[in-house]
DNA sequence: TTATGTGAACGCATTCACAGCC
DNA sequence: GGCTGTGAATGCGTTCACATAA
């Protein structure tokens, strides 16, 4: 079920160099392979995208789909879908389209969504509960393994079904239990100092809903979902395009 | 108090065309003038973490800051900084830097917060009432009107101090209210029906949470804030760069 | 004929490097 | 001397256009 993709590692090109050769396709064409130069964010948010568009299809039944459909509806342009894809391989057929299941699988497989991911909350608050109890994650195989909270009134109690556990007990845990991901719902204050732990606890990539710009150290991936600055993006759209 | 920008209107050309040409500064250099060419997302949302930082500064009593501290704080280079404010116009002094007090006003007019915003939230959910309570938004000078919802279970009661709504009553609220703001924080399925419905209400902005694709019709920005693909570009990167 | 896969061209954002002013 | 402001150079993501395959 989970291929063991990790095998092929080591290879990584940083220039530009060789076009990716095809692997001549020993016995399945539409195998993802491991991209051969640093993808765009850009290209893997669409990718991802793509594939919330091929679950629909799948439960609709739909066989095959053209790049031009998927790009109508994931508001990009079918040159760019077929661009997108081409980075992992060759997923379709000419003169047909895509295969519905094929292609979720390959995207699924790409995306790492083949595997459970475990997840640590740190922050029990407003922001943390909506995380929580957001039904996007479970659907996605991610697996919240509990909230982390310093308030001694919420220690112990439950967040949408998650125990919340003292941060004294963050690192052990993670020492312990091994989540791949934590995300952050804590106030701006604390949120590099948090990271910091986080770090040296060994975890590998934060989600971070504080509106400030971290300072990653070593070997973790950190994303900012930063909602006053989307809002911003918006007012300023409003003061000047008015 | 708030400037009327708007006057300076109709003028916006698309093409590439003759630099800015700077105006010859009647009174005060340092007055934000309105972009020649269309800004890049990426610079406006810069240009909110550098208010950030400017904030923090003015607190602390500093006089003024280079473009190399603003950058090393904002993990930029300090010829990003420039060239970012350089297309609103010059902010700072040669051999000096940019005084801290007079970029932050700037700034905050660049980015139209100088004005109070009023926001309707749709959707007294768990995300909704996550907003409601973020401090974020009234610090920044967001107001929030009121929420919105179809479940009458909800209706009538207060959600962080915000009167939830009957969603029926929108657009007779609109037009009366005249929000500038809409925050969508509803399941996927109803997002584009109700995006519908808050463009034909006359709302300008919308910021979403429901993770699909939002299809714009005319003339409104959409903002889409997708927690799911920020999380699936982090398990890209774990099973990508293991 | 239809639709993919992909080098090449394009356009835009970032970086460089230096002239200009404090 | 120090730091800004900005054309020019670079790098990178997107689009084009067509050879290729079903």
């Amino acid at each position: 079920m989970f291929m063991r993709r990790k095998t092929l590692a080591s290879v990584r090109r940083g220039s530009a160099g060789a076009r990716q050769t095809n692997a001549l396709a020993c016995e399945s064409i539409h195998k993802p392979t491991r991209p051969l130069k640093r993808i765009a964010d850009s290209t893997v948010r669409r990718l991802s995208i793509y594939l919330r568009f091929l679950e629909e299809f799948e439960e609709h039944g739909l066989a095959t789909v053209s790049s031009e459909e998927l790009a109508r509806r994931g508001g990009a342009t079918s040159a760019q879908v077929r661009k997108d894809l081409s980075f992992f391989g060759s997923f379709g057929k000419r003169g047909l389209g895509y295969s519905v299941p094929e292609l979720s699988t390959s995207l699924r497989d790409i995306l790492g969504l083949g595997k459970e991911w475990r997840v640590m909350i740190i922050g029990a608050g407003k922001i943390g509960a909506a995380l929580a109890q957001y039904r996007g994650f479970r659907q996605r195989g991610f697996v919240i393994v509990a909230a982390y909270d310093t308030n001694p009134d919420k220690i112990g109690r439950m967040l949408e079904g998650i125990e919340i556990r003292d941060m004294r007990r963050f690192e052990d845990d993670v020492a312990k239990e091994h989540p791949e991901i934590a995300v952050l719902a804590i106030p701006t204050d604390d949120a590099q100092v948090v990271l910091d732990r986080v770090t040296r606890a060994g975890i590998k990539a934060v989600l971070n809903f504080a509106p400030v710009q971290l300072h990653a150290s070593g070997d973790i991936t950190v994303k900012t979902v930063n909602m006053a600055m989307e809002l911003e993006v918006l007012t300023f759209a409003l003061t000047n395009n008015g």
